[in-house]
DNA sequence: GAGCACTGC
C-alpha cells in the first residue's frame, strides 16, 4: 500500500485548507488516485475545523465509507469510533468523540430529517458526486436550499456550515454553477494511460445480446493469445450472458496450445472467473487472488467491476459497451429493467479500470460510428429514472412544499413528480393541499416502500404486526429464490413449489413469510438455505431489517397514538385485507383466459409469472394483488395474492379521483380555494360515478374488456401459426 | 411456461 506521503494532493494542502475556510461551497475535483477522499478530512481535522463541529463525508456505497474510515483512523493513529468512525445502516461505529464521520448518503439524508440544519457538523463533503446517487442529488439540492436561504439572513458574515462536493473531473462546470459559481479546486490525478480502440462488429443497428456474447469471447482470446502478460477484464450485462461467455471461453481456450511465446513472455493459460452481484462473497473472494505464475486472468463481470470492485493486476478491458438499467416508465408507471449502450463517460470510466497499476488497453467491440450514434455523453442521472415517490415524501417532510421548484441539478421531468404526488395523495400521506399528513410522517419513519409501510402500519392497529413485519421485510431485499442454470433447476424449483404448497398454496405472500419463519426456526439457518435453494445473504438481510422495522413500530407505538381496530374473521382474511390497504394501486382482474388487467387506470394487459404458486390456477381467480410487474416477453405479475373484491372496493376510486383536479397546483405554493372548493365538488361526483361504474363491473360475468380480447385473439393467431 | 444490473435507508 503506497503512503500518504507521495500523493499528489499533499502539495496542495494550504490551498485547499484555506479555500474550505473561505467559501460556503467548494467543487473539488480529481481522478482516481488523487488521495482526495482520504486526505481532505484530514487537512481539514489539521485546520481545528473540527472544533465548530463534525466533519463529515458521505459515499454512495457502504463498503467504501468503512473501508475509508478504516484507512485514515490508522493514517491518523486513532482507534475506530473514536475521533474517526463511519455509520451506514446497521452499522454505527461511531462515538461522541467522532469528529471525522463516514457516511453513506442515504444515513446523512435521514439525519437531515431530524436535524434540518445539520448543527453538529461544521463540514459536509459530498463524494462521489459524478456518480449522481439520488441521495447526492437530494442532498445537492437540499443543501444549496438551505445554505443560500442562510447566508442571506446571516448578519455577521460569519459561516457556521460548509459544504465540499467532489467529483470525477467530469461536469465540475456545472457543479460551480449551481452552487453560485463556487471555486473548483483540481488535484492532478495519479494513473496510467489507457489506450482506447474501436472495433465493428456492433454498429447502430445491432442490438443482439447473442452477438455481442460473441465478440467480447472472440476478442478476450485474441487478446489473450497477442497481449503481453497482465488481467483481462470483461464488461457484460448480466449473469446469464456472463455464465454463456465463460462456458464459451472455457470450451475454446482448451483448444488453445497453451505454450505460445508472447513477445517473449510465457503466458500458459487463462483463468476464467465470472463475477455479478448475485454471487456467493466467498466465490467473488476469489476474483482478488493473484494467478499462479504464467497464468492469466480473465473476469467476465457486471457494472459491479465498475466501481463497486476494484481487480489489481487488470490491463486489459473488453467492453461490450452495454449494461443493464433500471428506468422507470411513467406513462405506465412502471419499472422496466433494460439493457441500453452505455454512455461515454462510462465507457472512459471502464477503460480507466486497465490504468491502476500500469499502461493499459481497451478494446471496444463497437464501432465508431455507434459511439457518436447511440452514446450518451453521461448517463442519465437516477433522478431522472426512477420512481420518485419516496424522495417527493422525503422532500415534503423537510417542508419543501414545491417540489416543482425545488433547486434540482437535473430536473426530473414534471411527469415523474406528478406521479409521485398521485401516488403519495392515493396512500393519504399527503392530503389535496400537498401537506404531509400524520400517516405521512408515520410512513416517512420506516426505510420501506409507502405502501408497504401503510400496511404494515394498519396490521399494527390489528394487533398482528407479527406477520406483517417479516413479509415486510422480504419484500423489500432483492429476490430470495436461486434459480441454477440448466442441471439442478428443476430440483430447485420442485423445492420451492413443495414449499408454496406447505405454506397454504395460493399465496406468494404467505409463501415468503413461511421461508422467513422456517429459516428462523432452524437449527442451522445458512445450512437450511443450501438445503431449500435460497440466497442466505438475502435472508440474513430480511432477519436485520425485521429487527429494525420492529425497533422503528415500537418506539412509535410508544410516542403515537395509534389506532385500534379489532377483526373478527379468519387469520389468513385478516393478513390479505392488510396488504390490500397499501396494495390497492397494485389491483388486477382477470379478464379472459389467462389475461389479467391492471386496475391502475393504464388497464395493462398482465400474466402471471410462472415462478408463483397461482400460475396455471388462473381460471379460480378473480381479482388479485401483486408485489411488482416485470417486462420480459411479456407483462409479468411477481409475487401474487388472491383478493376479494370488498375487500378493495372502497379503496379503488381514491386510484381514480386524483384526475378530478390539477395535481401541478398541489404541488405549487399557492392554493386558490376557491378553485379547489370547485375541483372538489367535482371530484366527489366523479368519484361516486367511478365506485358505480366499478361496481357495476364486478356484476358482470363476462368482462368487456377490449384490450384483453384483442390481446387474446393476437395469442390465437401466434398458436396457429 | 420462466430472461434480476447496481446501490441505499
Amino acid at each position: 500500500m503506497e503512503g500518504s506521503q507521495c500523493l499528489p494532493i499533499l502539495q496542495h494542502k494550504a490551498t485547499l485548507t484555506k479555500l474550505v475556510k473561505d467559501n460556503v461551497f467548494l467543487v473539488v475535483t480529481g481522478e482516481t488516485g488523487s488521495g482526495k477522499t482520504t486526505q481532505l478530512p484530514q487537512y481539514l481535522y489539521e485546520a481545528g475545523l473540527w472544533k465548530g463541529g463534525i466533519i463529515g463525508i458521505t459515499q454512495p456505497r457502504r463498503v467504501a465509507a468503512i473501508t475509508v474510515a478504516q484507512r485514515v483512523s490508522q493514517e491518523m493513529h486513532f482507534t475506530l469510533g473514536k475521533e474517526v468512525g463511519y455509520q451506514v445502516r446497521f452499522d454505527d461505529c461511531t462515538s461522541q468523540a467522532t469528529v471525522v464521520k463516514y457516511m453513506t448518503d442515504g444515513c446523512l439524508l435521514r439525519e437531515i430529517l431530524a436535524d434540518p440544519g445539520l448543527s453538529q457538523y461544521s463540514v459536509v463533503i459530498l463524494d462521489e458526486a459524478h456518480e449522481r446517487s439520488l441521495n447526492t442529488d437530494i442532498l445537492l439540492g437540499l443543501l444549496k436550499k438551505t445554505l443560500l436561504q442562510a447566508d442571506k439572513g446571516s448578519k455577521d458574515g460569519s459561516v457556521r456550515l460548509r459544504v465540499v462536493v467532489m467529483s470525477a473531473t467530469l461536469e465540475t462546470d456545472k457543479l460551480s454553477t449551481f452552487l453560485g459559481h463556487c471555486p473548483v479546486f483540481t488535484i492532478p490525478g495519479r494513473t496510467f494511460p489507457v489506450t482506447s480502440r474501436f472495433g465493428n462488429a456492433i454498429g447502430p443497428k445491432e442490438v443482439d445480446s447473442s452477438r455481442y456474447v460473441n465478440e467480447v469471447v472472440r476478442v478476450a482470446l485474441e487478446v489473450h493469445v497477442s497481449e503481453v502478460a497482465g488481467d483481462i477484464l470483461v464488461f457484460l450485462t448480466g449473469q446469464s450472458e456472463i455464465e454463456k461467455a465463460c462456458d464459451m471461453l472455457y470450451e475454446k481456450a482448451e483448444s488453445i496450445d497453451y505454450r505460445y511465446d508472447v513477445q517473449d513472455q510465457t503466458v500458459e493459460g487463462l483463468l476464467i472467473l465470472p463475477l455479478y452481484g448475485s454471487m456467493p462473497t466467498d466465490q467473488q473472494r476469489q476474483i482478488f487472488q493473484a494467478p499462479p505464475s504464467g497464468i492469466r486472468k480473465c473476469v467476465v463481470a457486471t457494472n459491479i467491476a465498475a466501481t463497486s470492485l476494484t481487480i489489481n493486476g487488470i490491463k486489459y478491458i473488453v467492453d461490450s459497451g452495454f449494461v443493464k438499467q433500471l428506468n422507470h416508465n411513467s406513462r405506465v408507471g412502471m419499472d422496466i429493467l433494460e439493457v441500453v449502450p452505455i454512455s461515454k463517460s462510462e465507457a472512459q470510466q471502464r477503460a480507466g479500470r486497465a490504468g491502476r497499476t500500469s499502461a493499459g488497453k481497451c478494446f471496444r467491440i463497437y464501432s465508431n460510428e455507434f459511439w457518436e450514434k447511440c452514446m450518451l455523453d453521461y448517463t442519465v442521472p437516477e433522478i431522472q429514472r426512477a420512481s420518485l415517490t419516496s424522495v417527493v415524501l422525503t422532500l415534503k417532510c423537510l417542508g419543501v412544499h414545491d417540489v416543482i421548484r425545488f433547486p434540482y441539478l437535473d430536473h426530473p421531468e414534471e411527469r415523474l413528480l406528478l406521479e409521485a404526488l398521485k401516488q403519495l395523495y392515493q396512500f393519504d400521506a399527503i392530503d389535496r393541499r400537498g401537506q404531509v399528513t400524520q400517516l405521512g410522517r408515520l410512513i416517512m419513519e420506516f426505510p420501506l416502500h409507502p405502501g408497504l409501510t401503510r400496511a404494515l402500519l394498519k396490521a399494527a392497529a390489528y394487533g398482528c404486526e407479527d406477520i406483517l413485519l417479516p413479509l415486510a421485510a422480504m419484500l423489500s431485499v432483492e429476490n430470495i429464490f436461486i434459480r441454477p442454470g440448466t442441471a439442478k433447476q428443476k430440483e430447485a424449483d420442485k423445492k420451492q413449489r413443495n414449499m408454496a404448497a406447505q405454506s397454504g398454496g395460493m399465496n406468494d405472500f404467505a409463501t415468503l413469510l413461511s421461508v422467513f419463519q422456517w429459516c428462523k426456526a432452524s437449527d442451522s439457518p445458512s445450512a437450511w438455505c443450501k438445503e431449500n435453494w435460497i440466497h442466505w445473504r438475502a435472508l440474513k438481510s430480511a432477519f436485520s431489517i425485521e429487527t429494525q422495522l420492529r425497533e422503528i413500530l415500537l418506539r412509535l407505538q410508544q410516542v403515537k397514538d395509534f389506532p385500534v381496530e379489532t377483526f373478527a374473521g379468519n387469520k389468513s382474511e385478516l393478513f390479505r385485507r392488510c396488504l390490500c390497504t397499501g396494495y390497492f394501486t397494485n389491483v388486477a382482474r382477470r379478464s379472459i383466459g389467462k389475461i389479467f388487467s391492471t386496475m391502475d387506470g393504464h388497464g395493462t394487459a398482465v400474466h402471471v409469472h410462472p415462478s408463483s404458486s397461482l400460475f396455471d390456477q388462473e381460471a379460480e381467480l378473480d381479482w388479485v394483488i401483486f408485489h411488482d410487474m416485470m417486462v420480459t416477453s411479456r407483462v409479468y405479475l411477481r409475487t401474487v395474492c388472491p383478493i376479494r373484491y370488498d375487500w378493495v372496493k372502497d379503496l379503488l376510486p381514491k386510484l381514480h379521483e386524483v384526475d378530478a383536479y390539477e395535481l401541478s397546483n398541489i404541488a405549487r405554493e399557492e392554493v386558490n380555494e376557491e378553485e379547489l372548493a370547485k375541483l372538489e365538488s367535482k371530484e366527489a361526483k366523479r368519484q361516486k360515478d367511478t365506485a358505480k361504474k366499478l361496481e357495476k363491473r364486478n356484476d358482470e360475468t363476462s368482462v368487456g374488456d377490449a384490450r384483453a380480447r384483442y390481446l387474446q385473439r393476437k395469442l390465437e393467431r401466434q398458436h396457429k401459426l
